[in-house]
DNA sequence: CTAATAGTGTCTATTAGACAGTATGTT
DNA sequence: AACATACTGTCTAATAGACACTATTAG
Protein backbone atom coordinates (compact mmCIF):
# COMPACT_ATOMS: atom_id res chain seq x y z
CA UNK A 1 0.00 0.00 0.00
CA UNK A 2 2.97 2.56 1.07
CA UNK A 3 6.17 3.64 -0.81
CA UNK A 4 7.77 3.38 2.77
CA UNK A 5 10.80 1.04 2.45
CA UNK A 6 11.82 -0.93 5.54
CA UNK A 7 15.15 -0.05 7.17
CA UNK A 8 15.93 -3.55 7.89
CA UNK A 9 14.94 -7.45 8.61
CA UNK A 10 13.46 -7.10 11.52
CA UNK A 11 11.17 -3.93 10.69
CA UNK A 12 10.11 -6.20 7.59
CA UNK A 13 8.79 -8.72 9.91
CA UNK A 14 7.28 -6.33 12.17
CA UNK A 15 4.66 -5.05 9.40
CA UNK A 16 4.11 -8.04 8.14
CA UNK A 17 2.99 -9.34 11.79
CA UNK A 18 0.69 -6.23 12.20
CA UNK A 19 -2.94 -6.39 11.33
CA UNK A 20 -5.55 -4.14 11.37
CA UNK A 21 -8.08 -5.97 12.41
CA UNK A 22 -6.24 -6.20 15.85
CA UNK A 23 -7.40 -2.83 16.48
CA UNK A 24 -11.22 -1.56 17.56
CA UNK A 25 -12.39 -0.37 14.09
CA UNK A 26 -14.07 3.34 13.78
CA UNK A 27 -15.48 4.30 10.16
CA UNK A 28 -14.62 7.20 8.46
CA UNK A 29 -16.93 9.23 6.18
CA UNK A 30 -17.07 12.18 4.28
CA UNK A 31 -19.70 14.56 4.07
CA UNK A 32 -19.96 17.68 1.43
CA UNK A 33 -21.43 20.62 2.52
CA UNK A 34 -22.52 21.74 -1.21
CA UNK A 35 -23.28 25.36 -1.53
CA UNK A 36 -24.85 27.20 -4.60
CA UNK A 37 -26.78 30.34 -5.87
CA UNK A 38 -29.46 29.55 -8.32
CA UNK A 39 -30.54 31.97 -11.16
CA UNK A 40 -33.12 31.91 -13.75
CA UNK A 41 -32.33 30.30 -16.63
CA UNK A 42 -34.20 32.81 -19.28
CA UNK A 43 -31.33 34.74 -21.30
CA UNK A 44 -32.70 38.00 -20.91
CA UNK A 45 -33.95 37.57 -17.07
CA UNK A 46 -30.89 37.08 -14.91
CA UNK A 47 -32.57 38.15 -11.94
CA UNK A 48 -31.99 35.49 -9.23
CA UNK A 49 -34.15 33.05 -8.58
CA UNK A 50 -34.59 32.35 -4.83
CA UNK A 51 -32.83 35.38 -3.22
CA UNK A 52 -30.45 32.84 -0.53
CA UNK A 53 -27.86 30.51 -0.71
CA UNK A 54 -28.85 27.29 -1.17
CA UNK A 55 -27.43 23.34 0.42
CA UNK A 56 -27.53 20.20 -1.68
CA UNK A 57 -29.53 17.60 0.60
CA UNK A 58 -30.25 13.95 -0.34
CA UNK A 59 -33.04 12.03 1.05
CA UNK A 60 -32.15 8.66 3.24
CA UNK A 61 -34.05 5.40 2.09
CA UNK A 62 -32.68 3.42 4.87
CA UNK A 63 -32.36 3.46 8.47
CA UNK A 64 -31.00 5.08 10.54
CA UNK A 65 -32.57 8.40 9.97
CA UNK A 66 -34.80 6.84 6.93
CA UNK A 67 -36.38 9.49 5.21
CA UNK A 68 -34.59 12.33 6.72
CA UNK A 69 -32.36 14.42 4.35
CA UNK A 70 -28.73 14.72 4.82
CA UNK A 71 -25.49 16.05 3.72
CA UNK A 72 -24.55 13.62 0.71
CA UNK A 73 -21.62 11.58 1.65
CA UNK A 74 -20.51 8.10 2.26
CA UNK A 75 -17.79 5.92 3.80
CA UNK A 76 -14.46 6.22 3.15
CA UNK A 77 -12.88 3.15 0.67
CA UNK A 78 -9.43 1.15 2.29
CA UNK A 79 -7.48 2.17 -0.77
CA UNK A 80 -9.66 5.75 -1.83
CA UNK A 81 -8.09 9.07 -0.18
CA UNK A 82 -10.81 11.58 1.22
CA UNK A 83 -10.97 13.41 -1.62
CA UNK A 84 -11.75 10.53 -3.97
CA UNK A 85 -14.57 9.91 -1.84
CA UNK A 86 -15.72 13.18 -1.95
CA UNK A 87 -15.45 13.15 -6.00
CA UNK A 88 -17.22 9.62 -6.12
CA UNK A 89 -19.97 10.70 -3.88
CA UNK A 90 -20.60 14.35 -5.52
CA UNK A 91 -20.69 12.19 -8.90
CA UNK A 92 -23.11 9.91 -7.78
CA UNK A 93 -25.28 12.47 -6.23
CA UNK A 94 -25.24 15.31 -9.26
CA UNK A 95 -23.69 13.90 -11.94
CA UNK A 96 -20.96 16.85 -11.58
CA UNK A 97 -17.19 15.98 -11.07
CA UNK A 98 -14.60 18.43 -10.60
CA UNK A 99 -16.35 20.46 -8.50
CA UNK A 100 -14.29 23.12 -6.05
CA UNK A 101 -14.01 21.72 -2.31
CA UNK A 102 -12.33 22.27 0.56
CA UNK A 103 -12.05 20.36 3.76
CA UNK A 104 -13.80 22.42 6.10
CA UNK A 105 -13.62 20.27 9.88
CA UNK A 106 -13.67 16.46 11.23
CA UNK A 107 -16.56 15.91 13.60
CA UNK A 108 -15.54 13.08 16.04
CA UNK A 109 -18.13 12.65 18.77
CA UNK A 110 -18.86 9.22 19.87
CA UNK A 111 -22.29 9.46 19.22
CA UNK A 112 -23.04 11.08 15.81
CA UNK A 113 -24.14 7.82 14.55
CA UNK A 114 -26.27 4.75 16.23
CA UNK A 115 -25.43 2.73 14.08
CA UNK A 116 -21.14 2.52 15.11
CA UNK A 117 -18.54 5.22 15.68
CA UNK A 118 -18.16 6.90 12.79
CA UNK A 119 -15.78 10.14 12.27
CA UNK A 120 -16.40 12.28 9.15
CA UNK A 121 -14.63 14.93 7.18
CA UNK A 122 -16.94 17.46 5.90
CA UNK A 123 -16.10 19.14 3.00
CA UNK A 124 -17.24 22.70 1.50
CA UNK A 125 -18.01 22.31 -2.16
CA UNK A 126 -19.02 25.59 -4.22
CA UNK A 127 -20.45 25.46 -7.73
CA UNK A 128 -22.75 27.67 -10.07
CA UNK A 129 -26.29 25.73 -9.15
CA UNK A 130 -27.46 26.77 -12.61
CA UNK A 131 -25.43 24.27 -14.57
CA UNK A 132 -26.60 21.14 -11.77
CA UNK A 133 -28.06 18.71 -13.21
CA UNK A 134 -29.43 16.61 -10.30
CA UNK A 135 -30.04 12.87 -9.54
CA UNK A 136 -31.06 11.98 -6.29
CA UNK A 137 -30.50 15.17 -4.79
CA UNK A 138 -32.56 18.74 -4.19
CA UNK A 139 -31.75 22.11 -3.48
CA UNK A 140 -33.03 23.57 -0.05
CA UNK A 141 -32.24 27.28 0.71
CA UNK A 142 -30.16 27.95 3.53
CA UNK A 143 -32.76 29.89 5.22
CA UNK A 144 -35.37 26.93 5.05
CA UNK A 145 -33.76 24.02 6.46
CA UNK A 146 -35.57 24.12 10.02
CA UNK A 147 -38.82 23.00 7.59
CA UNK A 148 -36.38 19.92 6.93
CA UNK A 149 -35.69 16.66 9.15
CA UNK A 150 -31.90 16.53 8.93
CA UNK A 151 -30.14 13.37 10.13
CA UNK A 152 -27.23 12.70 12.04
CA UNK A 153 -25.62 16.32 13.37
CA UNK A 154 -25.80 17.52 9.89
CA UNK A 155 -27.53 21.11 10.97
CA UNK A 156 -24.74 21.85 12.88
CA UNK A 157 -21.81 21.02 9.92
CA UNK A 158 -24.13 23.30 7.71
CA UNK A 159 -23.80 25.90 10.65
CA UNK A 160 -20.14 25.32 10.55
CA UNK A 161 -19.68 25.75 7.28
CA UNK A 162 -22.02 28.69 6.78
CA UNK A 163 -20.05 30.51 8.95
CA UNK A 164 -16.85 29.21 7.22
CA UNK A 165 -17.59 30.69 4.16
CA UNK A 166 -18.62 33.90 5.35
CA UNK A 167 -15.93 34.60 6.97
CA UNK A 168 -13.61 33.24 3.40
CA UNK A 169 -15.70 35.40 1.22
CA UNK A 170 -14.07 38.42 1.77
CA UNK A 171 -10.67 37.36 1.83
CA UNK A 172 -10.42 34.89 -0.75
CA UNK A 173 -11.34 34.52 -4.55
CA UNK A 174 -14.11 31.47 -3.67
CA UNK A 175 -17.10 33.40 -4.47
CA UNK A 176 -16.19 33.19 -8.33
CA UNK A 177 -16.70 28.91 -7.72
CA UNK A 178 -20.43 30.26 -7.14
CA UNK A 179 -20.81 32.24 -10.35
CA UNK A 180 -20.92 31.34 -13.95
CA UNK A 181 -18.41 32.59 -16.61
CA UNK A 182 -19.39 35.71 -16.87
CA UNK A 183 -21.28 37.69 -14.67
CA UNK A 184 -22.73 41.35 -14.20
CA UNK A 185 -21.02 43.63 -11.04
CA UNK A 186 -24.63 44.05 -9.39
CA UNK A 187 -25.02 40.31 -9.36
CA UNK A 188 -21.53 39.25 -8.00
CA UNK A 189 -22.69 41.81 -5.42
CA UNK A 190 -26.19 40.01 -5.10
CA UNK A 191 -23.87 36.60 -4.12
CA UNK A 192 -21.92 38.60 -1.86
CA UNK A 193 -25.18 40.05 0.17
CA UNK A 194 -26.52 36.21 0.57
CA UNK A 195 -23.94 35.22 1.82
CA UNK A 196 -22.58 37.56 4.34
CA UNK A 197 -26.73 38.41 5.28
CA UNK A 198 -26.65 41.94 4.44
CA UNK A 199 -26.31 44.99 1.83
CA UNK A 200 -23.23 46.73 0.56
CA UNK A 201 -22.38 50.20 -1.06
CA UNK A 202 -22.13 49.95 -4.40
CA UNK A 203 -19.10 51.92 -5.05
CA UNK A 204 -17.37 50.74 -2.15
CA UNK A 205 -17.77 46.84 -3.78
CA UNK A 206 -16.92 48.24 -6.77
CA UNK A 207 -13.87 49.86 -5.89
CA UNK A 208 -12.96 46.40 -4.45
CA UNK A 209 -13.55 43.71 -6.56
CA UNK A 210 -12.70 45.83 -9.58
CA UNK A 211 -9.00 44.17 -9.15
CA UNK A 212 -10.29 40.44 -9.40
CA UNK A 213 -12.32 40.80 -12.38
CA UNK A 214 -12.21 42.02 -16.10
CA UNK A 215 -14.63 42.94 -18.63
CA UNK A 216 -15.82 41.01 -21.50
CA UNK A 217 -17.07 43.57 -23.40
CA UNK A 218 -20.30 42.29 -23.61
CA UNK A 219 -23.13 44.13 -22.13
CA UNK A 220 -26.62 42.76 -20.97
CA UNK A 221 -29.55 43.66 -22.80
CA UNK A 222 -33.68 44.25 -22.43
CA UNK A 223 -33.48 44.00 -18.55
CA UNK A 224 -35.71 47.13 -18.39
CA UNK A 225 -32.84 49.26 -17.37
CA UNK A 226 -29.80 50.42 -18.46
CA UNK A 227 -27.57 47.71 -19.20
CA UNK A 228 -24.75 46.17 -17.53
CA UNK A 229 -21.16 45.33 -18.35
CA UNK A 230 -20.66 41.55 -18.15
CA UNK A 231 -17.29 40.97 -16.56
CA UNK A 232 -15.47 37.60 -15.70
CA UNK A 233 -12.94 36.81 -13.32
CA UNK A 234 -9.39 38.17 -13.82
CA UNK A 235 -6.78 35.13 -13.66
CA UNK A 236 -2.99 36.59 -13.62
CA UNK B 1 -23.14 4.11 22.59
CA UNK B 2 -25.61 6.86 20.73
CA UNK B 3 -28.24 8.89 22.41
CA UNK B 4 -30.51 8.27 19.26
CA UNK B 5 -33.75 6.66 19.49
CA UNK B 6 -34.73 3.99 16.71
CA UNK B 7 -38.79 5.19 15.18
CA UNK B 8 -39.79 1.24 14.93
CA UNK B 9 -39.38 -1.91 15.36
CA UNK B 10 -37.66 -2.25 11.77
CA UNK B 11 -35.31 -0.27 12.38
CA UNK B 12 -34.63 -1.50 15.97
CA UNK B 13 -34.13 -4.48 14.17
CA UNK B 14 -32.04 -3.09 11.50
CA UNK B 15 -29.22 -1.75 13.86
CA UNK B 16 -28.95 -4.79 16.34
CA UNK B 17 -28.02 -6.57 12.96
CA UNK B 18 -25.23 -3.97 11.80
CA UNK B 19 -21.82 -5.15 12.91
CA UNK B 20 -18.98 -2.39 12.41
CA UNK B 21 -16.29 -5.59 11.18
CA UNK B 22 -18.49 -5.73 8.22
CA UNK B 23 -16.57 -2.65 6.77
CA UNK B 24 -12.83 -2.45 5.77
CA UNK B 25 -11.09 -0.89 8.54
CA UNK B 26 -9.61 2.41 8.40
CA UNK B 27 -7.48 3.74 11.62
CA UNK B 28 -7.97 7.33 12.76
CA UNK B 29 -5.34 8.93 14.74
CA UNK B 30 -4.86 12.28 16.28
CA UNK B 31 -1.70 14.29 15.97
CA UNK B 32 -0.62 17.60 17.85
CA UNK B 33 1.36 20.08 16.36
CA UNK B 34 2.52 21.94 19.63
CA UNK B 35 3.90 25.34 19.28
CA UNK B 36 5.74 27.22 21.61
CA UNK B 37 8.57 29.87 22.07
CA UNK B 38 11.13 29.39 25.17
CA UNK B 39 12.29 32.82 27.17
CA UNK B 40 14.92 32.84 29.91
CA UNK B 41 13.85 31.76 33.15
CA UNK B 42 15.34 34.09 35.14
CA UNK B 43 13.62 36.49 36.98
CA UNK B 44 15.10 39.56 35.80
CA UNK B 45 16.27 38.74 32.57
CA UNK B 46 13.19 38.54 30.08
CA UNK B 47 14.80 37.98 26.98
CA UNK B 48 13.58 35.36 24.47
CA UNK B 49 16.05 32.00 25.09
CA UNK B 50 15.87 30.96 21.60
CA UNK B 51 14.69 33.80 18.83
CA UNK B 52 12.46 31.09 17.56
CA UNK B 53 9.33 29.34 17.67
CA UNK B 54 9.51 25.56 18.47
CA UNK B 55 7.80 22.75 17.98
CA UNK B 56 7.59 19.41 20.47
CA UNK B 57 8.53 16.04 18.74
CA UNK B 58 8.29 12.81 19.83
CA UNK B 59 11.31 10.12 19.35
CA UNK B 60 9.89 6.35 17.77
CA UNK B 61 11.09 3.80 20.20
CA UNK B 62 9.31 1.49 17.66
CA UNK B 63 8.93 0.49 13.88
CA UNK B 64 8.12 1.93 11.46
CA UNK B 65 9.92 4.86 11.45
CA UNK B 66 12.17 3.81 14.34
CA UNK B 67 14.81 6.81 16.05
CA UNK B 68 12.89 9.26 13.87
CA UNK B 69 10.77 12.05 15.38
CA UNK B 70 7.23 12.36 14.67
CA UNK B 71 4.63 14.73 16.20
CA UNK B 72 3.27 13.94 19.58
CA UNK B 73 -0.40 11.60 18.91
CA UNK B 74 -2.15 8.02 18.74
CA UNK B 75 -4.99 6.00 18.04
CA UNK B 76 -8.54 7.55 18.99
CA UNK B 77 -9.84 4.87 21.13
CA UNK B 78 -13.51 3.45 20.37
CA UNK B 79 -14.79 5.70 22.93
CA UNK B 80 -13.14 8.40 22.85
CA UNK B 81 -13.69 11.60 20.95
CA UNK B 82 -11.10 13.40 18.51
CA UNK B 83 -10.33 15.91 21.69
CA UNK B 84 -10.21 13.57 24.36
CA UNK B 85 -7.44 11.94 22.56
CA UNK B 86 -5.40 14.78 21.67
CA UNK B 87 -5.93 15.78 25.38
CA UNK B 88 -4.56 11.89 26.65
CA UNK B 89 -1.35 12.10 24.17
CA UNK B 90 -0.90 15.48 25.62
CA UNK B 91 -0.57 14.41 29.04
CA UNK B 92 1.43 11.73 28.49
CA UNK B 93 4.18 13.69 26.72
CA UNK B 94 4.37 16.57 28.50
CA UNK B 95 2.68 16.07 31.35
CA UNK B 96 0.47 19.29 30.64
CA UNK B 97 -3.55 19.41 30.61
CA UNK B 98 -5.94 21.93 29.43
CA UNK B 99 -3.71 23.13 26.17
CA UNK B 100 -5.28 25.42 23.88
CA UNK B 101 -5.45 23.69 21.00
CA UNK B 102 -7.88 23.88 17.61
CA UNK B 103 -7.69 21.14 15.15
CA UNK B 104 -5.79 22.04 11.95
CA UNK B 105 -6.34 19.67 9.16
CA UNK B 106 -7.66 16.00 8.55
CA UNK B 107 -4.49 14.04 6.58
CA UNK B 108 -5.90 10.80 4.54
CA UNK B 109 -3.80 10.04 1.52
CA UNK B 110 -3.51 6.15 1.20
CA UNK B 111 -0.13 5.85 1.77
CA UNK B 112 0.96 7.87 4.94
CA UNK B 113 1.71 4.77 6.67
CA UNK B 114 3.34 1.34 6.15
CA UNK B 115 1.43 -0.51 8.75
CA UNK B 116 -2.32 0.15 7.27
CA UNK B 117 -4.11 2.53 6.67
CA UNK B 118 -4.75 6.28 8.65
CA UNK B 119 -6.29 9.03 8.76
CA UNK B 120 -5.08 11.70 10.92
CA UNK B 121 -7.11 14.46 12.26
CA UNK B 122 -4.10 17.10 13.16
CA UNK B 123 -4.59 19.70 15.75
CA UNK B 124 -1.94 22.69 16.49
CA UNK B 125 -1.80 23.62 19.83
CA UNK B 126 -0.29 26.52 21.94
CA UNK B 127 1.59 26.70 25.15
CA UNK B 128 3.74 29.12 26.96
CA UNK B 129 6.96 26.66 26.56
CA UNK B 130 8.49 27.89 29.69
CA UNK B 131 6.07 26.36 31.49
CA UNK B 132 6.93 22.94 30.30
CA UNK B 133 7.94 20.38 32.59
CA UNK B 134 7.88 17.53 29.31
CA UNK B 135 8.26 13.85 30.08
CA UNK B 136 8.97 12.37 26.48
CA UNK B 137 9.26 15.15 24.10
CA UNK B 138 11.88 17.49 23.35
CA UNK B 139 11.65 21.33 21.92
CA UNK B 140 12.63 21.78 18.16
CA UNK B 141 13.25 25.47 16.76
CA UNK B 142 11.11 25.31 13.58
CA UNK B 143 14.00 26.34 11.59
CA UNK B 144 16.38 23.37 12.80
CA UNK B 145 13.75 20.56 11.64
CA UNK B 146 15.98 20.06 8.86
CA UNK B 147 18.52 17.96 11.19
CA UNK B 148 16.30 15.71 12.44
CA UNK B 149 14.34 12.75 11.00
CA UNK B 150 10.65 13.35 10.75
CA UNK B 151 8.22 10.14 10.87
CA UNK B 152 5.61 10.01 8.23
CA UNK B 153 4.16 12.95 6.39
CA UNK B 154 4.50 15.17 9.88
CA UNK B 155 6.77 17.70 8.04
CA UNK B 156 4.47 18.56 6.16
CA UNK B 157 1.31 19.16 8.92
CA UNK B 158 3.97 21.07 10.55
CA UNK B 159 4.09 23.63 7.46
CA UNK B 160 0.92 23.06 7.23
CA UNK B 161 0.32 24.46 10.90
CA UNK B 162 3.00 27.23 10.20
CA UNK B 163 0.75 28.47 7.99
CA UNK B 164 -2.14 27.88 9.71
CA UNK B 165 -0.55 29.91 12.59
CA UNK B 166 0.60 32.95 10.30
CA UNK B 167 -2.60 33.30 9.21
CA UNK B 168 -4.27 33.71 12.49
CA UNK B 169 -1.72 35.41 14.71
CA UNK B 170 -2.77 38.67 12.84
CA UNK B 171 -6.71 38.82 13.33
CA UNK B 172 -7.39 35.99 16.27
CA UNK B 173 -6.15 36.90 20.09
CA UNK B 174 -4.12 33.41 19.72
CA UNK B 175 -0.86 34.43 20.72
CA UNK B 176 -1.62 34.62 24.53
CA UNK B 177 -1.87 30.95 24.64
CA UNK B 178 2.05 31.15 23.63
CA UNK B 179 2.56 34.05 26.63
CA UNK B 180 2.71 34.25 30.49
CA UNK B 181 0.01 35.57 31.97
CA UNK B 182 1.92 38.88 32.26
CA UNK B 183 4.42 40.26 28.85
CA UNK B 184 6.01 43.42 28.00
CA UNK B 185 4.78 45.20 24.83
CA UNK B 186 8.11 44.22 23.57
CA UNK B 187 8.00 40.42 24.28
CA UNK B 188 4.68 40.43 22.30
CA UNK B 189 6.21 42.41 19.47
CA UNK B 190 8.82 39.49 19.26
CA UNK B 191 6.41 36.36 19.32
CA UNK B 192 4.56 37.96 16.13
CA UNK B 193 7.82 39.02 14.84
CA UNK B 194 8.96 35.49 15.17
CA UNK B 195 6.19 34.17 13.75
CA UNK B 196 5.66 36.25 10.67
CA UNK B 197 9.07 35.85 10.33
CA UNK B 198 9.48 39.50 9.82
CA UNK B 199 10.03 43.06 11.56
CA UNK B 200 7.46 44.85 12.86
CA UNK B 201 6.94 49.11 13.42
CA UNK B 202 6.65 49.58 17.36
CA UNK B 203 3.92 52.72 16.78
CA UNK B 204 1.65 50.35 14.80
CA UNK B 205 2.29 46.89 16.99
CA UNK B 206 1.31 49.55 19.65
CA UNK B 207 -1.31 51.09 18.29
CA UNK B 208 -3.01 47.74 17.20
CA UNK B 209 -2.55 45.49 20.04
CA UNK B 210 -3.59 48.34 22.87
CA UNK B 211 -7.37 47.41 22.41
CA UNK B 212 -6.37 43.19 23.13
CA UNK B 213 -4.39 44.45 26.69
CA UNK B 214 -4.06 46.01 29.56
CA UNK B 215 -1.80 47.61 31.81
CA UNK B 216 -1.05 45.56 35.34
CA UNK B 217 0.71 48.52 37.21
CA UNK B 218 3.92 46.87 37.01
CA UNK B 219 7.08 47.76 35.42
CA UNK B 220 10.43 45.31 34.80
CA UNK B 221 13.73 46.15 36.66
CA UNK B 222 17.84 45.53 36.25
CA UNK B 223 17.20 45.20 32.67
CA UNK B 224 19.78 47.26 31.88
CA UNK B 225 17.97 50.02 30.12
CA UNK B 226 14.31 52.16 30.45
CA UNK B 227 11.76 49.79 32.20
CA UNK B 228 8.53 48.53 30.38
CA UNK B 229 5.27 48.35 31.72
CA UNK B 230 3.74 44.68 32.52
CA UNK B 231 0.65 44.49 30.34
CA UNK B 232 -1.87 41.11 30.57
CA UNK B 233 -4.71 40.35 28.15
CA UNK B 234 -7.76 42.22 28.31
CA UNK B 235 -10.59 39.91 28.89
CA UNK B 236 -14.05 41.51 28.54
C1' DC C 1 28.09 60.78 30.68
C1' DT C 2 26.73 56.51 27.23
C1' DA C 3 24.22 52.50 25.83
C1' DA C 4 20.03 50.44 25.28
C1' DT C 5 15.42 49.83 24.94
C1' DA C 6 10.61 52.01 26.03
C1' DG C 7 7.39 54.78 24.43
C1' DT C 8 5.08 59.11 21.86
C1' DG C 9 3.86 62.56 18.14
C1' DT C 10 2.92 63.44 13.79
C1' DC C 11 2.92 63.56 8.81
C1' DT C 12 1.41 61.02 4.82
C1' DA C 13 -0.63 57.38 2.03
C1' DT C 14 -4.21 54.20 1.59
C1' DT C 15 -8.59 52.41 2.27
C1' DA C 16 -13.58 52.23 3.80
C1' DG C 17 -18.10 54.50 4.37
C1' DA C 18 -21.56 57.49 2.85
C1' DC C 19 -24.28 59.71 -0.32
C1' DA C 20 -25.38 62.60 -4.15
C1' DG C 21 -25.24 62.78 -8.63
C1' DT C 22 -25.08 61.35 -13.73
C1' DA C 23 -25.84 57.70 -17.54
C1' DT C 24 -28.48 54.79 -20.46
C1' DG C 25 -31.36 51.46 -21.52
C1' DT C 26 -36.88 49.79 -21.64
C1' DT C 27 -41.66 50.94 -21.61
C1' DA D 1 -41.22 61.37 -20.21
C1' DA D 2 -40.98 57.99 -16.35
C1' DC D 3 -38.73 54.30 -14.38
C1' DA D 4 -35.16 51.32 -13.06
C1' DT D 5 -30.84 50.03 -12.45
C1' DA D 6 -25.76 51.04 -13.85
C1' DC D 7 -22.09 53.60 -12.77
C1' DT D 8 -19.05 57.74 -11.09
C1' DG D 9 -17.32 61.65 -8.16
C1' DT D 10 -16.17 63.27 -4.04
C1' DC D 11 -16.10 64.34 0.81
C1' DT D 12 -14.96 62.39 5.22
C1' DA D 13 -13.38 59.07 8.67
C1' DA D 14 -10.50 55.54 9.96
C1' DT D 15 -6.34 53.00 9.54
C1' DA D 16 -1.53 51.71 8.29
C1' DG D 17 3.33 52.97 7.29
C1' DA D 18 7.21 55.62 8.21
C1' DC D 19 10.30 58.02 10.91
C1' DA D 20 11.89 61.35 14.14
C1' DC D 21 11.70 62.36 18.59
C1' DT D 22 11.55 62.04 23.87
C1' DA D 23 11.92 59.10 28.33
C1' DT D 24 14.10 56.32 31.74
C1' DT D 25 16.75 53.02 33.56
C1' DA D 26 21.77 50.52 34.33
C1' DG D 27 26.42 51.05 34.51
Amino acid sequence: MSKYKPSCEEEKIFLEKYDAKDYPSIAITVDAVVFGVRRDATENYRKLDKQTIQVLLVKREEYPYKNYYALPGGFVGIEESLEDTLERTLKNKTGLTGIYSEQLYTFGAIDRDPRMRIVSSAYISLLDANKTNLKDAIWVPIDALDKYDIAFDHKDIIDEAMNRLRGKIVESDIVFHMMPEEFTISELQEVYEIVLGEKLLAPAFRRVIAKKIEDTGKMTNNAGHRPSRIFRQKKD
